[in-house]
DNA sequence: ACTTTGTTCCAAAACGTTTTGAGTTCTGTA
DNA sequence: TACAGAACTCAAAACGTTTTGGAACAAAGT
């Protein structure tokens, strides 16, 4: 590994020249500067980050942790985003340290990084409501950047979608067909976003006029199986009224929906429309959905650049407030909703 | 952030002396260490690693690099492991560098973190035959630990399943049963492991006086699709003679394969034996399969110890043939194997 | 000739740790 | 009392970089 001091002593320069050459300074000769460069590239010189990291106090290395749950279905969200970032943070020459989240005090593994002394930040996924995580952080001035908002105002950077919107969007879209029983399969309502969507759902349903069953709500882990259980249970019509419309919180939901309307012989959209919002997983393509899936799209990976970008811009020291991005999901109209069948003429009034 | 001077000048103690007292060394007072000792926790002392690598050479953290693949079908196995690596290596006091690698130069990105002079050593995954990433870290001496092994002789540190013995093993159950036609959907040939299981099953079957025609024989990425769509084409006998048994390189692989035998009407394992390797990953269940899978078992998670521990020991000195360990999967038979259907009973025979 | 200004470079300090070599203070023995 | 040896502690160097505070020199202005 040459060091700046090896490339000193080939050209008969002092360290600190040949430092700021390379840094870029104006107080150096442009053709020393122009021969330092040659054979730094020729001893394939890279600087040492690590003694970079004690002088300046940057690393140029951030840390983002996962939480190890014994279900690992959402994790799949996670790694998409990990190797998105690690690949978007690579284009800011910043590399990643990756740790795990093993026991139940959420800010340990952060602390623990941390006194390691070897970040110059981190990436906050999953925020909960008035996550301790942000406080943590933001109590000893850690840069960090969140994917999401663990509440609706706040002061540090982040990228998310606009979950209010999301719902708007969605309900309108429904509520305009006629639906008015709209049900809503929620992901986990201890996580911020889920929690926003709830309140947006509630708040888009009183402004169309509609009221909102109990058993009209749930929210759990998104997957095909909850889908399926809990869309099986409103459409049998055992907890009370059954839904017109069903939104989903993730496609994986809506594909149980769509299993459980097969199941019922309901058809979609004929007597159901169904629709979900859309992160757009590689796995989980809502074109190849038999019908093809009515959605708010957001892709996942949409969120990596400008995540690690803000992060590194926040640590170079540009504002917070310049750094939050709300962006608002697609509205793509696709085949599994339509409008709500006539009173009386639906299937379990004709059939029953 | 504590430094060894805010103890010593605590303590009226040299900064000398409040390392070697932390760092245990015999030639400092008992009562002096433990008064060090105490004003370090109260002080929240956590040793600056970006320091202590400057002068050590030694920063506790190992990188690990997953290649991005358009298709994300593998990484699951992936993300599994490293995050069970990274548990493993915490219990090391061990940090993980993550990065992707986007070219398709490999060890490139393996170069780009080392020059960064902050790793201390790499974990391998998915080496290929005469892989050039262990070349190329062997060449410059950068410790490292491999998934598997690249050949069947090598002289680094690694962990991995025998997977010579898996296909005896396979086959010769099979071969017991009385079955005669055998066929094997094998992984990906690229990657070394399925390179080493071909010839295993070649000769395992030999061994046993059994041949092998070519289109016994198929290997691709693991997936429930490609299961299904060379079971059929096997079993339904276009290709040539059809298996009795067939052996599968992952269970997502048999998933796919039993689910061509119920669109083909057989009785699995009456007129089909399936059996399958198990790398154990916590969403496919072999056990959940109707029939329940008879495969040979040996958990990914299980190799995350062993491989951050080999790593870390190696990095601490240890001799690399110290830290090669092989082991044996276990043979767990269920009801997906049974008896070889008697000639001319076969449900081709009977029914067509 | 003397000062000023600008350009180009350098020596040295700093970051926090480990480690070397050299004291300094105790203890026990002659 | 003197001395050897053990026990303990310290100052300083080192790791590779950035940054501060000049220094040397030339060109330009007075």
């Amino acid at each position: 590994m040459a060091t700046l001091k090896d490339i000193g002593i080939e050209l008969g320069l002092s360290v600190a020249t040949v430092s700021r050459a390379l840094n870029g300074f104006p107080e150096v000769n442009a053709r020393t500067r122009d021969r330092v460069r040659q054979t730094a590239d020729r001893l394939g010189y890279r600087p040492n980050r690590i003694a970079q990291r004690l002088v300046t106090g940057r690393s140029g290395m951030v840390g983002m942790i996962a939480r190890i749950q014994p279900d690992m279905s959402s994790d799949m969200i996670f790694f998409e985003m990990l190797t998105g970032l690690t690949a978007a943070l690579a284009a800011r020459d910043t590399d990643l340290v990756f740790a795990v989240d093993q026991s139940d005090e959420p800010v340990l593994p952060y602390q623990r990084l941390l006194e390691r002394g070897i970040l110059d930040g981190f990436i906050l996924n999953a925020p909960v409501p008035g996550d301790p995580r942000v406080t943590w952080l933001k109590a000893r001035g850690v840069p960090f950047v969140v994917h999401g908002q663990d509440q609706v105002q706040v002061d540090y950077p982040f990228y998310g979608i606009d979950n209010r919107a999301v719902m708007v969007d969605s309900v309108d879209l429904l509520a305009a067909l006629g639906h008015r029983r709209i049900a809503f399969l929620n992901g986990e309502l201890r996580l911020a976003f889920a929690n926003d969507r709830l309140a947006a759902f509630r708040n888009a349903m009183a402004a169309e006029g509609l009221s909102v069953p109990d058993h009209f709500i749930a929210s759990d882990d998104p997957s095909e199986n909850y889908g399926y259980g809990r869309g099986l249970a409103m459409l049998s019509g055992r907890l009370g009224p059954r839904p017109t419309a069903i939104v989903c919180g993730s496609t994986l939901t809506a594909a149980g929906v769509l299993r459980a309307a097969r199941d019922l012989s309901l058809n979609v959209p004929g007597d159901l429309s169904v629709m979900a919002h859309d992160d757009a997983l590689p796995k989980h393509r809502a074109t190849n959905f038999s019908p093809a899936l009515t959605v708010t799209r957001a892709p996942m990976r949409d969120a990596c650049v400008p995540l690690a970008n803000h992060l590194v811009d926040h640590i170079d020291g540009v504002a917070a407030a310049q750094l939050q991005t709300l962006i608002r999901a697609d509205v793509i109209v696709r085949n599994s909703t339509g409008p709500v069948p006539e009173e009386g003429k639906d299937p379990w009034h004709s059939t029953q």
